[in-house]
Formats: structure tokens, sequence, C-alpha cells
DNA sequence: TTAGGGTTAG
């Protein structure tokens, strides 16, 4: 047997593994019928196990390795950590009789994954010495974990900057929501890849720069560089976020034509451009042909029908969940409590809210308890929405008090409203919102004292309203609407039309409301 | 054998 055909038994072993779930059985027949091994087919046998979850069979392997490399000890440590066993990972890396730069590095990034940015660091101050892998696994744990200001001094230490470490900072960048940092530093890039194209055009879609992002993504083009999976899935969102259904669609035609869209987390985006560009249909049509449908294909389609208030469907796909042994989750629950609540189904809600936390042992989370408050207010019961307010484990945020402002303007409760302003002052000083509201309520009382005090209060403190607006695109065309801008060469015809949604949505919202209490 | 981007809610 010569080394020559150990090589080829190894790669074949490798391939076998990575095949895919299923394979490993196959490969562990191979590795037992090898004719000969040497220390990386056991290396290889052993991320092998890992890689598919199996502690136990590859630690028997490790075990019974006659030699073992640094190469063997590294492939343990980094599968220790993939599984979340950091304890045993520990141990190991204690007992690794020689460790090289590789062995340091997959701690710091194993630990930091954890959350244990503290210890991470610890061995990253402690590394004989370190490349450019490991300065960039320990940036990325910061930017990970939140800790942008960490992220950043590490980063302007590093002796050379490579564009893997830039990626990780631009990231870090947009997540603390500072894109112009990003931007300068993604500029400065010389040699940018597909991936830092993708984390600067994802950026700008979740820090709400959707224009930003397709204007980027049509630079990337012309630069040359090959978009990828997540290119695509980047410009989906953005297309969501501005509602440009041509832009989406022709997203969707490239994706067919790179068979792309057998992909779960493609379709998942698919799903959410159509929803938000308004087709419902087109997003469902996507929904019932994916075969890999996970819990973030439910959630969407669970979504797209509660945001056209499409409650019965809702319902529905909730049961389906349960049918077909699917467990939902928090984010499940958002959309299900947001669909009651837009057709006032309180008790329901009530009723699921008590079910998620005792049947499926999901905490709430604020904005569960901000869903609840706006249902409760929406309906006028006021005082069991506060009572929420107060049994509530955490804090109340910005959300509950605005849902209860809202439905005290909406009720005319002057007190109650004055309360839920000021706590949203106190937590975001700068927005006009609270004070205009608070101002509704207090002229719909007729206390135009207050109202007079409230536009002194703006003024004095430099709070000034911005224009709400939107946009459609009709035949290649987007057409802006200004709030309280009327000089549209067609205003009239657009009010006529206005008028006639509005009579239209009434008697949907009747009709729901009916059919709803007849479920 | 170690590092960067990607889907759902608000």
């Amino acid at each position: 047997m010569s080394q020559r055909d150990v090589v080829s038994w190894n790669a074949l072993l490798t391939a076998l593994w990575r095949g895919g779930r299923g394979h490993l059985p196959a490969a562990r027949r191979l590795f037992d019928a090898m004719p000969a091994r040497n220390v990386i087919s056991w290396n290889s046998i052993v991320a092998g196990c890992l890689a598919h979850g199996d502690l136990a069979a590859a630690s028997a392997y490790f075990a019974r390795a006659p030699t073992r490399n640094v190469a063997t000890w590294n492939a343990m440590l980094a599968g220790l950590f993939r599984l979340g066993l950091v304890e045993d990972a520990d141990r190991l890396f204690a007992e690794m009789p020689v460790r090289n730069v590789v062995s340091y590095t997959a701690m710091v990034d194993g630990l930091a994954r954890r959350g244990e940015v503290a210890r991470a660091r610890e061995v990253f101050d402690s590394m004989p010495q370190r490349n450019l892998v490991s300065w960039a696994a320990m940036i990325s744990g910061y930017v990970e974990n939140a800790m942008f200001a960490e992220a950043r001094e590490l980063f302007e230490a590093m002796p050379e900057k490579n564009v893997v470490a830039c990626t990780a900072m631009i990231t870090g960048y947009c997540k603390e929501g500072n894109v112009d940092s990003a931007r300068i530093l993604f500029d400065g890039i010389r040699v940018k890849d597909v991936i830092s194209w993708n984390a600067m055009i994802t950026g700008y879609v979740h820090n709400g720069h959707g224009e930003e992002a397709m204007r980027l993504h049509v630079v990337m083009h012309k630069e040359g560089v090959k978009p990828d999976h997540a290119t695509l899935i980047a410009v989906l969102t953005a297309s969501s976020a501005l509602a440009l259904l041509r832009q989406g669609k022709s997203v969707h035609a490239i994706a067919i034509k790179a068979l792309l869209e057998s992909s779960t987390s493609f379709s998942n985006a698919l799903m959410t451009m159509y929803s938000r560009c308004g087709s419902v249909g087109e997003s469902e049509f996507v929904f019932l042909n994916l075969k890999g449908q996970d819990i973030v294909s439910w959630n969407t389609i669970i979504a797209a029908y509660a945001q056209h208030g499409k409650y019965q469907k809702v319902i529905a796909l909730f049961n389906e969940m349960e049918v077909r042994g699917l467990t939902p989750d928090d984010i499940t629950f958002l959309s299900v409590l947001s669909a009651c609540g837009h057709v006032g189904m309180v008790d329901v809600s009530l009723k699921l809210f008590d079910l998620m936390s005792s049947k499926y042992g999901i905490s709430p989370r604020a904005e569960h308890y901000a869903c609840i408050v706006d249902i409760l207010s929406r309906a006028g019961q006021l005082e069991k929405a506060c009572n929420y307010i107060k049994d509530m484990p955490l804090e109340a945020e910005k959300n509950i008090w605005g849902a209860l402002l809202g439905a005290c303007q909406t009720h005319g409760y002057v007190q109650l409203g004055e309360l839920a302003a000021e706590m949203l002052v106190q937590s975001d000083s700068a927005s006009s919102g609270p004070y205009v509201m608070l101002s509704n309520i207090y002229a719909a009382a007729g206390m135009w004292g207050q109202v007079n005090r409230i536009r002194g209060q703006m003024k004095e403190r430099g709070v000034k309203k911005q224009p709400g607006y939107s946009w459609t695109e009709i035949a290649n065309e987007v057409h802006m609407f200004v709030g309280g801008d009327a000089s549209h060469p067609e205003m009239r015809k657009i009010i006529y039309e206005l008028r006639k949604i509005n009579l239209h949505m009434q008697i949907v919202t009747d009709e729901t409301h009916i059919m709803a209490e007849l479920a």
C-alpha cells in the first residue's frame, strides 16, 4: 500500500461525510474497511463524527487513534465548541500535549461564540503568537456580543488588517447603527470580496437605507463582482423594505436561473418580499412549493397573512403547525397576537398569551407584552392594560407606552395619556410623536391652554415634527407623497380614490369582525 | 484543524 493510495482513501472518506446527513455511517464503514490509515485518516473520521454531532463516536475514534498530531486535537477542540460543550473543550485544551496558533484561535473563537468574551480575550492575550485569523476571531467575537467599542479598539491595534477583519468591523459598525463609519472602512478596502460587499449592502438594509443598498448593489455589479446567495437575499430584503415588486421579481428570476429557489432561506426572503409588496398569494405559492420549510418559513407566511389582516388564515396556519408537530416560537406568537389585535380578538389573544408559557415554555418578551397592551388598549380596556404593565417582570419599553398613548388618544383618557407621554419622552426626548399625540388628547378634551404649553415645550426643546411620507411604484416610476402636501396635479382624483378605499376598508373590517365572532 | 456576510417579528 503506497502513501499515494492512503491519500486517495482519505479524500474519499472526507468527501463521504461531507456529503450531508445520513452519510456518516457510510464513511465509518469505509474507514473500517480501509487497508491502511495514517494520522490524517484518523483526523478525518474524528472531524466527520463531530460534524454530524456524534460526540461518542468521535471520542471513541480519538481514544483509539494510534497516533495523534496537533490537528487531531484541534479538530476535537473545534468540534466540542460546535456542540456547545465549553467545559469539555476547556478540559481538552488543558490536556493538549502541544498547542499551536490554531488551537489558541479555536479557543478564542469558541469561547466568544458562547458569550464568554472576557475569557476569550484572556486566551487571546496569552497567545505566544497570533495570526490574522486570531485577530479576526477576537474582533468578530466582540461584534457578536455587541461590544463595539472593544471591537474597534482591537481592530485599530491590529498590525495589518485584511478583508476578513475589515468585514467583521463593518458588521460591527452597522449593528451599532454607524453606517457612515462602515462605509468609510468599506471604501478603504483595496481588494473587496463578495462577503465584504454583502456585509455593507446588508448593513444599509438593516439600518433603513434601502435605496443606498440598491445603489451599492449596482456598483457591485458594475465592478464585476459575482453576487452570491447572500447578495440576492440582501437585495430581496431591500426590495421588501422599499416595496419594489419589479426589483424583487427580477431577483426571483435570477434565482430560478441560478437554481437557488430551492434554498429555504432564499425562499423565506422571497415570501417576505411578495407579501410586503402586496402579493400574499405569490407569497403563499412560494411557501407551498418549498420542500424544506422551516420555522422561519412558517413564521413568514403567518406574518404575511397577519399583515394583510387575514385573521382566519393566521389561526388556521397556527393550528396546522400543531398538527404537523411543529413547535411555534416567540416570533410566531408575535405575529399571531398582532393578527388577533387587529380584529379585536381580546379573549383569544389573552388565552394564547397564557398558552405561550404554559404549553410551549416560551417566556414572553417585552414585545409580547406590548402586543397584549396594544390589544387591550385598542379594545378600550385601559385599566386591564395598565395591570399587565404593572405585573410585567420586565421594564416597560417604548412601544408599550406608545400603544397605551395611542389608545388614550382614541378613547380620550387625559391623565393616563400624560403618564404614557412622559414615559416616552424620558426614553426618547428627540421624538415628536408623544408630544403630538398628547397635544391631540388635550385638543380633543378642549384643553387649549395645555395644547399651547406642549407646543411651547416642543419649541423650547427643539423637537420638530418630521413629515410622514410614503411612495409607490407604478409603471417603473416612483411616486412620493408627503403628509400635508396637496400639490399633486391629480389631487382631486387621489382624494376620491382614497375615500373609496376607506369605505371598502370599513366594510372588510366589519365583515372580518363578524366572521371572527362566528368562528 | 482556526476568522468575515445571508431568511421571520417589532
